[in-house]
DNA sequence: AATGGTATGATTGTATACAATTATCCACAG
DNA sequence: CTGTGGATAATTGTATACAATCATACCATT
Protein backbone atom coordinates (compact mmCIF):
# COMPACT_ATOMS: atom_id res chain seq x y z
CA UNK A 1 0.00 0.00 0.00
CA UNK A 2 2.67 1.18 0.68
CA UNK A 3 0.88 2.88 -1.67
CA UNK A 4 0.26 2.85 -5.17
CA UNK A 5 2.11 -0.14 -4.98
CA UNK A 6 3.53 -1.61 -8.09
CA UNK A 7 4.46 -5.10 -6.94
CA UNK A 8 3.47 -8.19 -9.08
CA UNK A 9 0.05 -9.39 -8.65
CA UNK A 10 1.41 -12.88 -7.63
CA UNK A 11 3.47 -12.87 -4.71
CA UNK A 12 5.95 -15.41 -5.89
CA UNK A 13 2.97 -18.50 -5.62
CA UNK A 14 5.74 -21.12 -4.99
CA UNK A 15 8.22 -19.89 -2.54
CA UNK A 16 8.17 -20.67 0.42
CA UNK A 17 7.79 -16.95 1.32
CA UNK A 18 4.99 -16.38 -0.81
CA UNK A 19 2.73 -19.50 0.82
CA UNK A 20 3.43 -18.17 4.42
CA UNK A 21 2.43 -14.82 2.86
CA UNK A 22 -0.63 -15.31 1.37
CA UNK A 23 -1.64 -17.98 3.96
CA UNK A 24 -1.29 -15.43 6.36
CA UNK A 25 -3.18 -13.06 4.94
CA UNK A 26 -6.08 -15.52 4.06
CA UNK A 27 -6.12 -15.97 7.66
CA UNK A 28 -6.14 -12.14 8.57
CA UNK A 29 -8.91 -11.54 6.20
CA UNK A 30 -10.86 -14.47 6.59
CA UNK A 31 -10.81 -13.91 10.76
CA UNK A 32 -9.08 -17.19 12.02
CA UNK A 33 -6.42 -14.31 13.09
CA UNK A 34 -8.46 -11.61 15.00
CA UNK A 35 -7.35 -7.93 15.75
CA UNK A 36 -4.55 -7.60 18.32
CA UNK A 37 -3.28 -11.70 17.71
CA UNK A 38 -0.25 -12.15 18.57
CA UNK A 39 2.17 -13.91 15.62
CA UNK A 40 4.94 -16.15 16.57
CA UNK A 41 7.40 -16.98 14.46
CA UNK A 42 8.31 -20.08 15.29
CA UNK A 43 4.81 -20.82 16.17
CA UNK A 44 3.47 -19.91 12.25
CA UNK A 45 6.91 -21.46 10.88
CA UNK A 46 5.88 -25.23 12.34
CA UNK A 47 2.62 -24.75 11.37
CA UNK A 48 3.49 -24.60 7.58
CA UNK A 49 6.82 -26.37 8.23
CA UNK A 50 9.35 -23.89 7.43
CA UNK A 51 11.97 -21.64 9.24
CA UNK A 52 11.75 -18.64 10.27
CA UNK A 53 13.38 -16.93 7.92
CA UNK A 54 10.38 -17.12 5.38
CA UNK A 55 8.24 -16.44 8.14
CA UNK A 56 10.25 -13.19 8.97
CA UNK A 57 10.14 -12.16 5.08
CA UNK A 58 6.25 -12.56 4.73
CA UNK A 59 6.02 -10.32 8.15
CA UNK A 60 7.79 -7.69 6.57
CA UNK A 61 5.16 -7.31 3.69
CA UNK A 62 2.30 -8.04 5.86
CA UNK A 63 3.26 -5.11 7.54
CA UNK A 64 3.87 -2.79 4.47
CA UNK A 65 0.20 -4.49 3.85
CA UNK A 66 -1.16 -3.00 6.66
CA UNK A 67 -2.62 -6.25 7.76
CA UNK A 68 -0.34 -6.68 10.53
CA UNK A 69 2.33 -4.02 12.92
CA UNK A 70 5.46 -5.05 13.50
CA UNK A 71 6.55 -3.86 16.89
CA UNK A 72 10.75 -4.16 17.33
CA UNK A 73 12.50 -6.83 19.17
CA UNK A 74 8.59 -7.87 20.55
CA UNK A 75 6.11 -9.52 18.18
CA UNK A 76 4.03 -9.11 15.22
CA UNK A 77 0.33 -8.42 16.20
CA UNK A 78 -3.10 -8.17 13.29
CA UNK A 79 -4.27 -4.37 12.98
CA UNK A 80 -7.48 -3.48 14.00
CA UNK A 81 -9.18 -1.62 11.59
CA UNK A 82 -10.85 1.76 13.49
CA UNK A 83 -13.97 3.19 12.23
CA UNK A 84 -11.95 6.20 11.12
CA UNK A 85 -10.20 3.82 8.77
CA UNK A 86 -13.18 2.60 7.37
CA UNK A 87 -14.58 5.94 7.14
CA UNK A 88 -11.44 7.07 5.02
CA UNK A 89 -11.08 4.20 2.85
CA UNK A 90 -14.56 4.81 1.58
CA UNK A 91 -14.28 8.37 1.57
CA UNK A 92 -10.77 7.75 -0.96
CA UNK A 93 -12.91 4.53 -2.95
CA UNK A 94 -16.03 7.19 -3.50
CA UNK A 95 -13.50 9.70 -5.52
CA UNK A 96 -11.40 6.83 -7.20
CA UNK A 97 -14.50 4.30 -8.21
CA UNK A 98 -16.09 7.71 -9.95
CA UNK A 99 -12.98 8.49 -11.67
CA UNK A 100 -12.61 4.63 -12.41
CA UNK A 101 -16.44 4.72 -13.84
CA UNK A 102 -15.55 7.33 -16.12
CA UNK A 103 -12.37 5.80 -17.46
CA UNK A 104 -14.14 2.31 -18.15
CA UNK A 105 -16.71 3.79 -20.52
CA UNK A 106 -13.96 4.49 -22.61
CA UNK A 107 -11.55 1.46 -21.89
CA UNK A 108 -13.58 -0.85 -21.19
CA UNK A 109 -13.38 -4.25 -23.54
CA UNK A 110 -16.33 -6.64 -25.03
CA UNK A 111 -15.12 -9.22 -23.10
CA UNK A 112 -15.56 -7.11 -19.84
CA UNK A 113 -18.89 -5.40 -20.84
CA UNK A 114 -20.46 -8.77 -21.41
CA UNK A 115 -19.20 -9.97 -18.54
CA UNK A 116 -20.26 -6.97 -16.68
CA UNK A 117 -24.10 -7.19 -17.97
CA UNK A 118 -23.70 -11.15 -17.18
CA UNK A 119 -22.86 -10.55 -13.53
CA UNK A 120 -25.82 -7.83 -12.82
CA UNK A 121 -28.53 -10.20 -14.55
CA UNK A 122 -27.32 -13.03 -12.72
CA UNK A 123 -27.10 -10.94 -9.29
CA UNK A 124 -30.52 -9.83 -9.72
CA UNK A 125 -31.75 -13.54 -9.44
CA UNK A 126 -29.60 -14.49 -6.30
CA UNK A 127 -30.66 -11.08 -4.86
CA UNK A 128 -34.44 -12.18 -4.87
CA UNK A 129 -34.11 -15.39 -3.73
CA UNK A 130 -31.64 -14.31 -0.91
CA UNK A 131 -28.96 -15.83 -1.72
CA UNK A 132 -26.58 -14.07 0.30
CA UNK A 133 -22.96 -15.90 -0.55
CA UNK A 134 -23.27 -16.04 -3.96
CA UNK A 135 -24.28 -12.51 -3.76
CA UNK A 136 -21.35 -11.50 -1.97
CA UNK A 137 -19.14 -13.26 -4.82
CA UNK A 138 -20.74 -11.60 -7.16
CA UNK A 139 -20.72 -8.19 -5.71
CA UNK A 140 -16.93 -8.87 -5.15
CA UNK A 141 -16.73 -9.74 -8.97
CA UNK A 142 -18.63 -6.56 -10.25
CA UNK A 143 -16.02 -4.29 -8.56
CA UNK A 144 -13.12 -6.12 -9.36
CA UNK A 145 -14.12 -6.24 -13.28
CA UNK A 146 -15.06 -2.04 -13.07
CA UNK A 147 -11.56 -2.09 -11.90
CA UNK A 148 -9.79 -3.69 -14.32
CA UNK A 149 -11.64 -2.01 -17.12
CA UNK A 150 -10.40 1.47 -16.12
CA UNK A 151 -7.12 0.64 -18.27
CA UNK A 152 -5.00 2.07 -15.40
CA UNK A 153 -2.82 -0.47 -13.50
CA UNK A 154 -2.28 2.03 -10.48
CA UNK A 155 -5.80 2.58 -9.85
CA UNK A 156 -6.72 -0.71 -10.81
CA UNK A 157 -4.44 -1.74 -7.85
CA UNK A 158 -4.97 0.59 -5.47
CA UNK A 159 -8.78 -0.23 -5.90
CA UNK A 160 -8.07 -3.55 -5.20
CA UNK A 161 -5.80 -2.85 -2.61
CA UNK A 162 -8.75 -0.96 -0.56
CA UNK A 163 -11.36 -3.16 -1.14
CA UNK A 164 -9.46 -6.25 0.01
CA UNK A 165 -8.79 -4.40 2.85
CA UNK A 166 -12.44 -3.67 4.08
CA UNK A 167 -13.59 -6.75 3.23
CA UNK A 168 -12.38 -7.80 6.89
CA UNK A 169 -15.39 -5.52 7.62
CA UNK A 170 -17.93 -6.17 5.18
CA UNK A 171 -17.80 -9.73 6.59
CA UNK A 172 -18.86 -8.65 9.91
CA UNK A 173 -21.60 -5.87 8.73
CA UNK A 174 -25.33 -7.26 8.42
CA UNK A 175 -26.80 -7.66 4.86
CA UNK A 176 -30.29 -7.14 4.27
CA UNK A 177 -32.10 -8.45 1.23
CA UNK A 178 -33.07 -5.04 0.79
CA UNK A 179 -29.77 -3.61 0.34
CA UNK A 180 -28.93 -6.37 -1.63
CA UNK A 181 -31.70 -5.54 -4.42
CA UNK A 182 -30.76 -2.02 -4.10
CA UNK A 183 -27.25 -2.27 -4.54
CA UNK A 184 -27.30 -4.11 -7.56
CA UNK A 185 -29.88 -1.93 -8.87
CA UNK A 186 -27.29 0.24 -8.40
CA UNK A 187 -24.28 -1.78 -10.26
CA UNK A 188 -26.94 -2.36 -13.18
CA UNK A 189 -27.16 1.79 -13.67
CA UNK A 190 -23.69 2.15 -13.62
CA UNK A 191 -23.42 -0.78 -15.99
CA UNK A 192 -25.82 0.55 -18.10
CA UNK A 193 -24.03 4.21 -18.01
CA UNK A 194 -20.70 2.19 -19.18
CA UNK A 195 -22.74 1.00 -21.72
CA UNK A 196 -23.86 4.25 -22.90
CA UNK A 197 -20.74 5.49 -22.87
CA UNK A 198 -21.70 8.42 -20.59
CA UNK A 199 -18.55 9.14 -18.63
CA UNK A 200 -20.47 12.07 -16.27
CA UNK A 201 -23.07 9.58 -15.17
CA UNK A 202 -21.37 6.38 -14.89
CA UNK A 203 -19.04 8.79 -12.37
CA UNK A 204 -21.76 10.12 -10.55
CA UNK A 205 -23.14 6.68 -9.92
CA UNK A 206 -20.55 5.10 -8.70
CA UNK A 207 -19.73 7.65 -6.22
CA UNK A 208 -23.41 7.27 -5.14
CA UNK A 209 -22.99 3.73 -4.93
CA UNK A 210 -19.76 3.67 -2.67
CA UNK A 211 -21.75 6.72 -0.49
CA UNK A 212 -24.68 4.57 -0.34
CA UNK A 213 -22.55 1.57 0.67
CA UNK A 214 -21.17 3.04 3.59
CA UNK A 215 -24.39 4.83 5.15
CA UNK A 216 -25.82 1.53 5.03
CA UNK A 217 -23.29 0.00 6.90
CA UNK A 218 -23.35 2.57 9.44
CA UNK A 219 -26.97 2.31 9.89
CA UNK A 220 -27.12 -1.21 10.24
CA UNK A 221 -23.45 -1.53 12.77
CA UNK A 222 -21.36 -4.46 12.33
CA UNK A 223 -23.09 -7.29 12.79
CA UNK A 224 -22.99 -11.09 11.78
CA UNK A 225 -23.17 -11.89 7.75
CA UNK A 226 -21.61 -9.45 5.45
CA UNK A 227 -22.33 -6.01 3.06
CA UNK A 228 -23.15 -5.52 -0.02
CA UNK A 229 -21.31 -2.62 -1.18
CA UNK B 1 1.59 0.12 -1.31
CA UNK B 2 0.97 -1.81 -0.63
CA UNK B 3 -2.01 1.48 -0.79
CA UNK B 4 -3.94 2.51 1.97
CA UNK B 5 -0.78 0.96 3.97
CA UNK B 6 -1.16 1.71 7.35
CA UNK B 7 2.64 0.82 8.01
CA UNK B 8 3.90 3.14 11.25
CA UNK B 9 5.76 6.17 9.61
CA UNK B 10 9.29 5.34 11.38
CA UNK B 11 10.30 1.61 9.56
CA UNK B 12 11.67 1.53 12.44
CA UNK B 13 14.85 3.59 12.34
CA UNK B 14 17.19 2.16 14.47
CA UNK B 15 17.10 -1.59 13.15
CA UNK B 16 19.72 -2.76 10.64
CA UNK B 17 16.84 -3.42 8.45
CA UNK B 18 15.49 -0.14 8.74
CA UNK B 19 18.44 1.82 8.06
CA UNK B 20 18.62 -0.67 4.46
CA UNK B 21 15.77 0.05 4.07
CA UNK B 22 15.86 3.80 4.40
CA UNK B 23 19.47 3.68 2.75
CA UNK B 24 18.15 2.17 -0.47
CA UNK B 25 15.35 4.07 -0.54
CA UNK B 26 17.11 7.54 -0.61
CA UNK B 27 19.47 5.63 -3.07
CA UNK B 28 16.88 5.23 -5.86
CA UNK B 29 14.60 8.32 -5.22
CA UNK B 30 17.97 10.53 -5.26
CA UNK B 31 19.07 8.73 -8.47
CA UNK B 32 22.29 6.90 -7.37
CA UNK B 33 20.68 3.56 -8.38
CA UNK B 34 18.89 4.34 -11.78
CA UNK B 35 16.37 2.44 -13.72
CA UNK B 36 17.15 -1.64 -13.84
CA UNK B 37 19.95 -1.54 -11.49
CA UNK B 38 20.53 -4.71 -10.37
CA UNK B 39 20.56 -4.97 -6.52
CA UNK B 40 23.04 -7.55 -5.33
CA UNK B 41 22.36 -8.55 -1.30
CA UNK B 42 25.99 -9.16 -0.76
CA UNK B 43 27.55 -6.15 -2.30
CA UNK B 44 24.92 -3.96 -0.62
CA UNK B 45 25.68 -5.69 2.74
CA UNK B 46 29.09 -5.54 2.66
CA UNK B 47 28.93 -1.79 1.69
CA UNK B 48 26.56 -1.18 4.70
CA UNK B 49 28.72 -3.25 6.91
CA UNK B 50 25.63 -5.76 7.38
CA UNK B 51 24.70 -9.89 6.56
CA UNK B 52 22.31 -10.47 4.46
CA UNK B 53 19.58 -10.72 6.32
CA UNK B 54 18.61 -7.33 7.35
CA UNK B 55 18.84 -6.88 3.32
CA UNK B 56 17.08 -9.40 1.80
CA UNK B 57 14.21 -8.31 4.27
CA UNK B 58 14.57 -4.50 3.51
CA UNK B 59 14.35 -5.73 -0.19
CA UNK B 60 11.15 -7.27 0.61
CA UNK B 61 9.99 -3.90 1.97
CA UNK B 62 10.50 -1.89 -0.92
CA UNK B 63 9.17 -4.68 -3.58
CA UNK B 64 6.39 -3.51 -1.68
CA UNK B 65 6.82 0.01 -1.90
CA UNK B 66 6.75 -0.35 -5.72
CA UNK B 67 10.77 0.96 -5.73
CA UNK B 68 12.46 -2.52 -6.70
CA UNK B 69 11.04 -5.82 -8.67
CA UNK B 70 12.36 -8.94 -7.54
CA UNK B 71 12.52 -11.45 -9.91
CA UNK B 72 12.97 -15.40 -7.66
CA UNK B 73 16.13 -16.69 -7.76
CA UNK B 74 17.77 -14.11 -10.25
CA UNK B 75 17.57 -10.82 -8.54
CA UNK B 76 16.68 -7.10 -7.88
CA UNK B 77 16.19 -4.55 -10.27
CA UNK B 78 15.33 -1.09 -9.42
CA UNK B 79 11.61 -0.69 -11.46
CA UNK B 80 11.08 2.14 -13.69
CA UNK B 81 8.77 4.50 -14.00
CA UNK B 82 6.87 4.30 -16.80
CA UNK B 83 4.78 7.31 -18.56
CA UNK B 84 1.79 5.62 -18.01
CA UNK B 85 2.25 5.71 -14.44
CA UNK B 86 3.21 9.20 -14.02
CA UNK B 87 0.06 10.19 -16.01
CA UNK B 88 -2.17 7.22 -13.42
CA UNK B 89 -0.92 8.77 -9.86
CA UNK B 90 -1.26 12.31 -11.46
CA UNK B 91 -5.09 11.62 -12.02
CA UNK B 92 -4.89 9.98 -9.19
CA UNK B 93 -3.55 12.61 -6.92
CA UNK B 94 -5.98 15.50 -8.65
CA UNK B 95 -8.71 14.22 -7.39
CA UNK B 96 -7.45 13.10 -3.91
CA UNK B 97 -5.43 16.90 -3.42
CA UNK B 98 -9.09 17.72 -3.97
CA UNK B 99 -10.81 16.08 -1.30
CA UNK B 100 -7.51 16.47 0.93
CA UNK B 101 -7.96 20.65 0.82
CA UNK B 102 -11.29 20.53 0.87
CA UNK B 103 -10.97 18.20 4.16
CA UNK B 104 -8.57 21.00 5.31
CA UNK B 105 -10.32 23.69 5.66
CA UNK B 106 -12.51 21.92 8.19
CA UNK B 107 -9.63 20.76 10.07
CA UNK B 108 -6.26 22.21 9.82
CA UNK B 109 -4.68 23.58 13.02
CA UNK B 110 -4.05 26.95 13.64
CA UNK B 111 0.05 25.86 13.98
CA UNK B 112 -0.68 24.30 10.38
CA UNK B 113 -2.46 27.25 8.90
CA UNK B 114 0.51 29.35 10.09
CA UNK B 115 3.17 27.04 8.42
CA UNK B 116 1.08 27.39 5.44
CA UNK B 117 0.92 31.13 5.28
CA UNK B 118 4.83 31.00 5.67
CA UNK B 119 5.47 28.87 3.23
CA UNK B 120 3.73 30.74 0.47
CA UNK B 121 5.49 34.21 1.65
CA UNK B 122 8.72 32.58 1.65
CA UNK B 123 8.05 30.54 -1.64
CA UNK B 124 7.05 33.86 -3.30
CA UNK B 125 10.34 35.30 -2.57
CA UNK B 126 12.23 32.63 -3.66
CA UNK B 127 10.84 32.37 -7.14
CA UNK B 128 11.17 35.46 -7.90
CA UNK B 129 15.11 35.01 -6.90
CA UNK B 130 15.14 31.88 -9.29
CA UNK B 131 15.83 30.17 -5.64
CA UNK B 132 15.04 26.27 -7.21
CA UNK B 133 16.47 24.56 -4.49
CA UNK B 134 14.61 26.43 -1.64
CA UNK B 135 11.56 26.21 -4.28
CA UNK B 136 11.59 22.60 -4.32
CA UNK B 137 11.89 21.82 -0.62
CA UNK B 138 8.99 24.31 0.00
CA UNK B 139 6.97 23.20 -2.46
CA UNK B 140 7.26 19.63 -0.96
CA UNK B 141 6.79 20.52 2.70
CA UNK B 142 3.53 23.02 0.86
CA UNK B 143 2.37 19.61 0.14
CA UNK B 144 2.72 17.53 3.40
CA UNK B 145 1.74 20.38 5.07
CA UNK B 146 -1.62 19.71 3.08
CA UNK B 147 -1.94 16.33 3.41
CA UNK B 148 -1.09 16.77 7.13
CA UNK B 149 -4.33 18.71 8.06
CA UNK B 150 -6.74 16.75 6.55
CA UNK B 151 -7.04 14.68 9.62
CA UNK B 152 -6.72 11.10 7.63
CA UNK B 153 -4.66 9.19 8.07
CA UNK B 154 -5.14 6.82 5.59
CA UNK B 155 -5.87 9.75 3.10
CA UNK B 156 -2.36 11.59 4.37
CA UNK B 157 -0.39 8.51 3.92
CA UNK B 158 -1.53 7.41 0.49
CA UNK B 159 -0.79 11.49 -1.15
CA UNK B 160 2.36 11.29 0.79
CA UNK B 161 3.58 8.40 -1.02
CA UNK B 162 2.54 9.45 -4.25
CA UNK B 163 4.23 12.33 -3.48
CA UNK B 164 7.43 10.60 -2.87
CA UNK B 165 7.08 8.20 -5.73
CA UNK B 166 6.88 10.76 -8.29
CA UNK B 167 9.79 12.42 -6.69
CA UNK B 168 11.81 10.61 -8.84
CA UNK B 169 10.38 12.45 -11.81
CA UNK B 170 9.82 15.58 -10.98
CA UNK B 171 13.73 15.82 -10.11
CA UNK B 172 14.37 15.50 -13.79
CA UNK B 173 12.22 17.48 -15.12
CA UNK B 174 13.01 21.05 -15.90
CA UNK B 175 11.49 23.32 -13.94
CA UNK B 176 11.07 27.48 -15.34
CA UNK B 177 11.01 30.61 -13.47
CA UNK B 178 7.48 30.83 -14.53
CA UNK B 179 6.31 27.81 -13.73
CA UNK B 180 7.76 28.25 -10.23
CA UNK B 181 6.01 31.60 -9.69
CA UNK B 182 2.36 30.15 -11.07
CA UNK B 183 2.85 27.24 -8.68
CA UNK B 184 3.19 29.52 -6.01
CA UNK B 185 0.53 31.50 -6.96
CA UNK B 186 -1.53 28.33 -6.90
CA UNK B 187 -0.42 27.33 -3.67
CA UNK B 188 -1.68 30.98 -2.06
CA UNK B 189 -5.17 30.42 -4.16
CA UNK B 190 -5.33 27.32 -1.79
CA UNK B 191 -4.28 28.15 0.90
CA UNK B 192 -6.36 31.40 1.23
CA UNK B 193 -9.73 28.98 0.22
CA UNK B 194 -8.75 27.00 3.37
CA UNK B 195 -8.19 29.86 5.78
CA UNK B 196 -11.58 30.89 4.58
CA UNK B 197 -13.15 27.40 5.23
CA UNK B 198 -14.69 27.97 1.33
CA UNK B 199 -14.28 23.91 0.74
CA UNK B 200 -15.65 24.10 -2.78
CA UNK B 201 -13.17 26.47 -3.79
CA UNK B 202 -10.07 24.56 -2.13
CA UNK B 203 -11.26 21.32 -3.43
CA UNK B 204 -11.54 23.02 -7.17
CA UNK B 205 -8.46 25.00 -7.05
CA UNK B 206 -6.10 22.08 -5.61
CA UNK B 207 -7.18 20.01 -8.43
CA UNK B 208 -6.59 22.32 -10.76
CA UNK B 209 -3.10 22.84 -9.34
CA UNK B 210 -2.12 19.18 -9.83
CA UNK B 211 -3.24 19.04 -12.89
CA UNK B 212 -1.68 22.10 -14.30
CA UNK B 213 1.52 20.98 -12.38
CA UNK B 214 0.86 17.54 -15.11
CA UNK B 215 0.36 19.13 -18.07
CA UNK B 216 3.76 21.85 -17.15
CA UNK B 217 5.30 18.27 -17.14
CA UNK B 218 4.45 17.14 -20.03
CA UNK B 219 5.28 19.99 -21.84
CA UNK B 220 8.59 20.71 -20.63
CA UNK B 221 9.55 17.09 -20.94
CA UNK B 222 11.96 15.38 -18.74
CA UNK B 223 14.89 17.32 -18.57
CA UNK B 224 17.52 18.62 -16.26
CA UNK B 225 16.45 20.03 -13.16
CA UNK B 226 13.14 19.53 -11.41
CA UNK B 227 9.47 20.36 -11.65
CA UNK B 228 6.85 22.79 -8.90
CA UNK B 229 3.83 20.71 -8.46
C1' DA C 1 31.02 -22.71 -37.98
C1' DA C 2 26.87 -23.67 -35.44
C1' DT C 3 24.61 -26.09 -31.93
C1' DG C 4 23.99 -28.47 -27.74
C1' DG C 5 25.36 -30.01 -23.38
C1' DT C 6 27.88 -30.03 -19.28
C1' DA C 7 30.69 -27.98 -15.76
C1' DT C 8 31.51 -24.08 -13.07
C1' DG C 9 30.62 -19.89 -10.73
C1' DA C 10 27.55 -16.56 -8.95
C1' DT C 11 23.34 -15.41 -6.68
C1' DT C 12 19.27 -16.17 -4.33
C1' DG C 13 16.29 -19.33 -1.06
C1' DT C 14 16.16 -21.58 3.24
C1' DA C 15 17.64 -23.33 7.67
C1' DT C 16 20.00 -22.89 11.80
C1' DA C 17 23.01 -20.93 15.34
C1' DC C 18 23.95 -17.21 18.20
C1' DA C 19 23.19 -12.36 20.15
C1' DA C 20 20.17 -8.94 21.95
C1' DT C 21 16.05 -7.60 23.77
C1' DT C 22 11.83 -8.07 26.22
C1' DA C 23 8.56 -10.34 29.24
C1' DT C 24 7.62 -13.23 33.26
C1' DC C 25 7.87 -14.79 37.72
C1' DC C 26 9.41 -15.34 42.22
C1' DA C 27 11.98 -13.85 46.20
C1' DC C 28 12.42 -10.48 49.42
C1' DA C 29 12.28 -5.97 51.53
C1' DG C 30 9.31 -2.38 53.10
C1' DC D 1 0.01 -6.96 51.34
C1' DT D 2 2.51 -4.34 47.98
C1' DG D 3 6.22 -3.21 45.25
C1' DT D 4 10.90 -3.70 43.60
C1' DG D 5 14.81 -6.47 41.96
C1' DG D 6 16.99 -9.79 39.50
C1' DA D 7 17.17 -14.40 37.47
C1' DT D 8 15.11 -16.96 33.87
C1' DA D 9 12.54 -17.92 29.84
C1' DA D 10 10.67 -16.60 25.55
C1' DT D 11 10.99 -14.04 21.41
C1' DT D 12 12.91 -11.32 17.98
C1' DG D 13 17.37 -9.48 15.48
C1' DT D 14 21.35 -10.80 13.00
C1' DA D 15 24.93 -13.67 11.02
C1' DT D 16 26.34 -17.62 8.75
C1' DA D 17 26.11 -22.17 6.59
C1' DC D 18 24.10 -24.94 3.23
C1' DA D 19 20.81 -26.00 -0.73
C1' DA D 20 18.68 -24.74 -4.99
C1' DT D 21 18.56 -22.16 -8.99
C1' DC D 22 20.25 -19.56 -12.74
C1' DA D 23 23.87 -17.60 -15.94
C1' DT D 24 28.07 -18.23 -18.36
C1' DA D 25 31.64 -20.35 -20.72
C1' DC D 26 33.91 -23.86 -22.69
C1' DC D 27 34.18 -28.11 -25.08
C1' DA D 28 32.36 -31.75 -27.96
C1' DT D 29 29.69 -33.12 -31.71
C1' DT D 30 27.64 -32.50 -36.09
Amino acid sequence: MSNYDVKQEVTDKYSLRGRVFNRIREDILSGRYKENDELKEIAIGEELGVSRTPVREAFRQLELEGLIQIVPNKGAYVTGITMDDVKDIYMIRSKLEGLCARRACEHITEAQMEEMEENVYLAKFHAEKGHFDQMFALDNRFHELLYESCNSKMLEHLLKDYHQYVKRVRSKTLSTIERSVASNAEHQGIMEAIKNKDGDLAEKLATLHVDKAFSNMIKNGLKEVYQND
